[in-house]
DNA sequence: CATCACGCTATCTTTTTCATAGCAATAATC
DNA sequence: GATTATTGCTATGAAAAAGATAGCGTGATG
């Protein structure tokens, strides 16, 4: 049996309290939320959809996944299928800027590899 | 065996191809990779105080993750512990945003719960 | 009624994480 | 200089999470 969500006041990894910041980084440090959060920014998308996108999630971890951002707020399912919240939107823009960062990160590694040779 | 560290370039979770945000996404959303940042950003810690810090994580878990990310250039071993790198620090820039969020968030939760009282 | 896509559950295997003990190396203390 | 502490980490076994695959129930469509 999979494990609760976890949510700000309750314990969740990395404090027994459940610090807001902890609860946040349990829910996206599990697999895949951060990627569905990220496909799901490009508009709402059913879950077979989530499914081809996320390349090799299963349906159990999606499912669950897809539960636990639900239980905590930040998607909803809807008639066109599953969509960030106000809440999910929020989070998404804070989430944006890694986008272009990982660029720079990228390079940066080859940058660092080439050195290596 | 633990696998390797998620490197742009390189197949991840998430992207064959090693899209550099997926690659990302797969180092952030192993266990403890975001306590670990947000706790370094405190200043340098030792194994050992990282390990208190993160209260229940593992040793084994623990080196794993510092490997990682020391191998995706986002933390280094010096003299006085465990500190960010200069990536690292980047990366911490986007990443605390999400500490205010996160109270906003667990307000929200609060809300909702005495709603469905 | 047959077919199809959808959202998911069931089952099993593999991987990851946890929990605990403890070792080798260095530093401090007696 | 032997003893004790601290540090960084490995080893081992158990538990939990994730991956892979098959397929069921439902509702729409032909």
């Amino acid at each position: 049996m999979p494990s609760s969500p976890p949510q700000p006041g309750l314990p969740v990894r990395g404090s027994r309290s459940g610090k807001p910041i902890m609860a946040l980084f349990d829910l996206l440090g599990r697999s895949w939320s951060l990627g569905i959060l990220w496909q799901l920014s490009e508009g709402p998308l059913t879950f077979r959809e989530l499914q081809s996108r996320c390349e090799s999630v299963s349906p159990t971890v999606l499912n669950q996944r897809l539960k636990e951002l639900r239980a905590c707020l930040l998607i909803d399912h809807r008639q066109r299928g599953y969509e960030l919240t106000d809440m999910g939107w929020e989070l998404f823009g804070l989430l944006e800027p890694f986008g272009q960062w990982s660029f720079n990160w990228a390079d940066r590694f080859k940058q660092d590899s080439r050195d290596n040779e």
